[in-house]
DNA sequence: CATGAATGAGTTTTCATTCAT
DNA sequence: AATGAATGAAAACTCATTCAT
């Protein structure tokens, strides 16, 4: 326990942004491993090269440090939605499209996923605390919007549902095979992940997408 | 000073199947609230008419409290999908109202979701532990298997995919919706379980599905 | 945890000096194996077709029960030595003979020895608290006694030891090889019990007596 | 009111060394008084001028805090071993000297000797787990070795034992006289740590031994 | 004689956080 | 900007013993 190092001089580390970058990366493993709760301050600071002392200086409590692992997270999300490039699409390839960006982007990001149970199950209040993610605007939903404009003018889609309503499916869609992966395989024995599904399942989505909003 | 409570006491000793059931109650709703490692023995002793060693004395520890609290939520589930009645009704109709029942139990049993999220994070392994758990069987399958294969006969529905497939996107829709209620209404500003909008919703998932199936 | 026999008979035990020898085996296998406090009266109980009430109905307490143990194991003993039958033989002869049933009763009874050695580590306060114990008197010794009067009549052995002195001897060679085996094991690689060395360990403590007592 | 107290206040904090070495003699008391499974932590912590989280924070557990107490009480008896100086003696009075320092040291060291009694109790479990225990040199057996070659050489002493053998007397002789001192006194009332009889009883060992040696 | 349920009081262990330098 | 040592408060868990029937 007690390491007393003798002569090794102390590794100072004279860069703050790397550092606590490092404390980020390491500490959104441990809290999208182990939840909130469950997530060790001690296991954080000793997976870093720093000490657990340097958690406190640079972030203030085990909660704000968990806030700024759901900011990174977040913003690291947003950043890829980003590069959403479906606009020169006729609206049912756009949006079969962006429900398959959408599928990748999920299936790539597990421990993303994993934070947003975590934050669920604590029923949003370190968002809520988050002055950075309150009402974080979600640049794939104008982007939703506009295909959902360009079909409804076309007459290809249905009326009745707004950007948020398909958002939401294609959402459940996704989160539900990372997020419920494990429950579902144990009581139904298939792996929602398996590779030789996969194909199947992005198509699925698609399928389920387009369908609907061009029903009728 | 006079005796004069006429109320019966509290029933409380010498019937071990309501003090287990009482404990396991409890414990639901701690756990349900605060996951697994955020919920507290003491917390679910103080709220019960027996003491923590009782706890222990019924089920041995906090993990095996934990996973008697899942085996009943499974069991309570199961119960409700016994009472599907969908076979007399067309294939349409019949996957239509099977998801909005499916829609409508998890709308009812927030806490189940949230147990099931918790043990997601813990890559459920409780549920791996349990011989109860394991392999259950989900009586809804066999349900939706029937109606597939009625609807596939017809020549109404799709035959690329199978009960699970369609038992998944249900679930992925009902799910996402309490599950991540939380997060999703930080981010995007819309309560999806609003009970203005639930008509729509319940509608949106018969819909989606149907329109999936009964697609080309 | 909770067994709630629905419909087996009671095993009803009408017979108390079973019940109550049944006990004192399973009680002192487990204080052999665990010392007094890390014995557990659970574990006692149930390893017993009784129930640990019954523990205390018949020994009113841990410690009781643990001194009837002990009490138990000494009059064992002490059976035993009254199974001495060396007064026929020429003193060395029978010196050595009984130093050899010491090491033969030794070896085969080494949880008495446990037993021995945890009540030392007690101070022998369970020991002073018995009245059956206290200043038990030990057969072996007025044996031991006449053998060494005879031998020193006969002008064979030493005049500056008791038979107290040369019990000491004898016991503490036999008593070390089996309450010290598994530290002497553990530090010299040399298993004192091992069947190999048997024999040369039996004849090394009747040389040592004999060759002590006749030396000069 | 005044500040008037020029004692040193007591060093504490800031020396993990001495600190470590407090814990360690405390809990080497209370181990050896009570055994392992009887000793308590707290009774430890309250009898140091830390706290119990700090037995924690310095040995990990109840368990890793005996062991480290373990290898402390042999590694004190080691060094005693160091020490001695019978190679300049004629292998009689040498082997008789080591037998001596060995009963003296035994006789100064009951702690030690109530410690291994406890740890064999334990079948010397704590020190397999201790890599610094496991296969520990003795090197008063080398020494001993040197004095029976020596014996052998000059033909004073028998051949058909090691010095693995004669230590195993010896240590018998020294280990029953402390360690089953309690119950010997309660059952024959003698006090084998009798100072009065002290003299008797380490001249006893010499001679047990050299005669054994030298015999025929 | 017999018993399943119950329990107070302790016992070990954990964890986020802060102090002194 | 950095740190090894320290810690209060709480959390999980255990154990001998007794109660109500």
């Amino acid at each position: 326990m007690a390491e007393t190092s003798t002569d090794a001089p102390p590794v100072r580390r004279r860069d703050p942004v790397r550092t606590r970058e490092e404390i980020l990366e390491v500490a959104t493993r441990e809290f999208a491993d182990r939840g909130f709760a469950g997530g060790r301050v001690d296991e954080i600071a000793a997976r870093t090269r720093t000490t657990k002392r340097m958690l406190y200086y640079y972030f203030g409590s085990k909660e704000l440090l968990y806030i700024a692992v759901l900011e990174r997270a977040y913003a690291t999300a947003r950043d890829a939605e980003q590069e959403l490039d479906v606009e020169h699409l006729e609206p049912r390839a756009a949006i079969r499209r962006l429900a398959e960006l959408t599928f990748d982007h999920h299936e790539s990001h597990p421990d993303f996923i994993r934070l947003v149970s975590i934050e669920n199950i604590h029923r949003a209040q370190h968002i809520a605390r988050s002055t950075v993610l309150k009402g974080l605007a979600n640049p794939a939903l104008d982007v939703l919007d506009a295909i959902l404009v360009r079909g409804r003018s076309a007459g290809m889609f249905r009326d009745d549902v707004d950007a948020l309503d398909v958002h939401q499916v294609i959402s459940g869609f996704c989160v539900f095979r990372t997020a419920n992966r494990y429950t579902f395989g144990a009581i139904f024995g298939r792996d929602m992940l398996d590779a030789g599904r996969r194909e199947h399942q992005r198509r699925m989505l698609g399928d389920l997408v387009v369908s609907y909003l061009t029903a009728r």
